[in-house]
Parts: C-alpha cells; sequence; structure tokens
DNA sequence: ACGTAAATGCATCAATGTTTCAAATACAGA
DNA sequence: TCTGTATTTGAAACATTGATGCATTTACGT
C-alpha cells in the first residue's frame, strides 16, 4: 500500500477520519471501479496483506461518516460504492439509481437517472428512497 | 400447528407444493401480517417447536414459486412478505413501492403505491425494479 | 392402502460480521 | 521535532445466517 500524499488524504481529514494506509487504499479503488463492490471483491482487490475485521470496520466508518454508500440489493451479499461529493455524516445525497446486471452480476451507480418521486397513503412521510434495477447491463449486451 | 383445511392449502397446491404444517404455518403468519418479517422474527412468532433449517428451506421454496418476495433491504436481515395473488415461479409482479419505518424498523409494502419507471442510458435494459423508502410509518408519527 | 418422491430433522460446515483487548500509529500541542 | 493521547489496527473468540448431506418420516397420486 503506497503512501502518496492525495486528494484522498483530504478525503478523509474532511469527514474526521484518520490518515491511514487501509482507508487510502478501499477510497482509491471504491473511487476508481464503476460499479459497487462487496467485502468480500474488496478484500479479493486490495490483495492478500489486508486484515477482513479491519476492512469491515474502514467500510463501516466510511459509511456512517458519508464517504461511501451501501447499495441496496436483494441477495445476501451488502455492495458498497463510493458516495458522490454532497454527502456527510449528517445526510446522504444518492438520490441516483442502482442498476445489477443480472449476467456479470455488476451493480452500476447511474448517476444520471434520479429517482422519481412517489405520492404516499396518508400519514407515511419518506426521509430516505432507494430504487434498484435489474436486467442487461451496457457490457452485456448481445451483439 | 393447527390442521385446518382453508385457502392456505389451496394456495400451497396451485404452486406445486405440498401440504405440510410448517408451510402453512408460514403462510399464514406472512399473510396476516401487514409488514415484512425476517426469518428470525417468523421464528419467534411460531414458537420454539419451529426448525431453523426447515425454515430457511420453507422460505425458499415460497420465494422460488412466488408465494412470497424478498424485501429490498439495505440491511443485513433479509425480510419477507406475501406476495400478490398474480405471482408464480415464471414471474414476480410485485411492482409496489416498500417503505421501511425507521422509528419501528418495520417494512410495508405498499400495494396501492406502483413503482414510477424510469429512462435508462442507452443499453441498459430493465428486467425488474424495486422501489425501497424510509421514512416515519402511520404507526410512528408524532399525535 | 401402498409406493414413491418430497419434506423434515439433525449434524456439520461455510460465510459474514461483531466484540474484546493489547500493541501500534496518527496527529495535535509543547 | 518530540511527546502524549486518543484512535486504529490485528488477532482470537464469538454470534448469526444460511447451505449441505443423510436417514427418517410424511404427503399424495395411483
Amino acid at each position: 500500500m503506497s503512501t502518496a500524499p492525495d486528494r484522498y488524504v483530504q478525503l478523509l481529514a474532511q469527514h474526521s477520519l484518520r490518515n491511514t494506509a487501509m482507508r487510502r487504499a478501499v477510497l482509491e479503488l471504491l473511487s476508481r471501479t464503476p460499479f459497487a463492490l462487496s467485502s468480500h471483491d474488496i478484500e479479493q482487490e486490495l490483495g492478500p496483506g489486508v486484515d477482513r475485521i479491519t476492512l469491515y470496520r474502514t467500510l463501516k466508518s466510511f459509511e456512517e461518516k458519508g464517504l461511501i454508500h451501501r447499495v441496496p440489493e436483494n441477495s445476501d451479499v451488502s455492495k458498497y460504492a463510493a458516495c458522490s461529493i454532497e454527502c456527510s455524516q449528517h445526510a446522504h445525497f444518492d438520490n441516483h439509481v442502482h442498476f445489477k446486471c443480472t449476467n456479470c452480476q455488476h451493480v452500476y451507480c447511474l448517476n444520471q437517472v434520479s429517482i422519481p418521486v412517489v405520492t404516499l397513503p396518508a400519514k407515511f412521510e419518506a426521509i430516505t428512497r432507494d430504487y434498484l434495477l435489474a436486467g442487461v447491463c451496457r457490457e452485456c449486451q448481445p451483439a
């Protein structure tokens, strides 16, 4: 794990998180990957040196502080993706649709597609919304 | 577990599932509960007599045959709810919105609110859609 | 009522995640 | 730059959720 002092260091500081090798590595990986990754995926990508427990804690604190968000999935494993810049500990603003490919299993954040609003029955008040699509992604379309 | 020959027996037969005590009990419980239940919840409700493994298998086959659906959640535990009548092994038609109360933790199927359609980027083709809201439910509103 | 395929119950195994605690480390302040 | 302290890490143990293999039991078509 390199020690390059770059924008990830700033991101961590902005969210009151100490600058450690594991955090930089996870942040860098999630930022450069165009689809959501599970804890297991991240472990694989970062190589055999990473501690599984530390990784769980890293993901948990990142989620709490608003650096990453958990993509809603109807499977058993949680997948994570980098948040948009506006997110913080106090509020998540990931109002985009998620798309899961049933072929390659990748989960994409479709940042350009925002979640439509619905009218709820009386006395139900929504605070957050998640919209998850499943189907065939760009990469897996038959030519 | 009673042996009352009622509409659950028919439901099971219609979906090619044998009529057993556990299946009748789970089906009855999910049908009368207005929010989604986790495997653990169901175990508690049905009492100490139920076998955990059999329950997992029951939920799995119910989901496969289209009797119940798994409610998308961004937590770790899976929750299940009874499907609408039109669902079958071949296709689920649960095009309603789900609502999770951040206070009582209950997940409601808002059957009267259908999921709005979105326009996807080129070459993405959606097959299923899930819409999950979180907020304060009817029961938990301050007076 | 009988035979067979399916479902159950139990032991075992696997994956995911949490907790506890000592050792190491980041970072603020002198 | 050095030092103190609060945070983070790493390791072992534990908890929960779920799957698998197999013998026994049960549902249901004939």
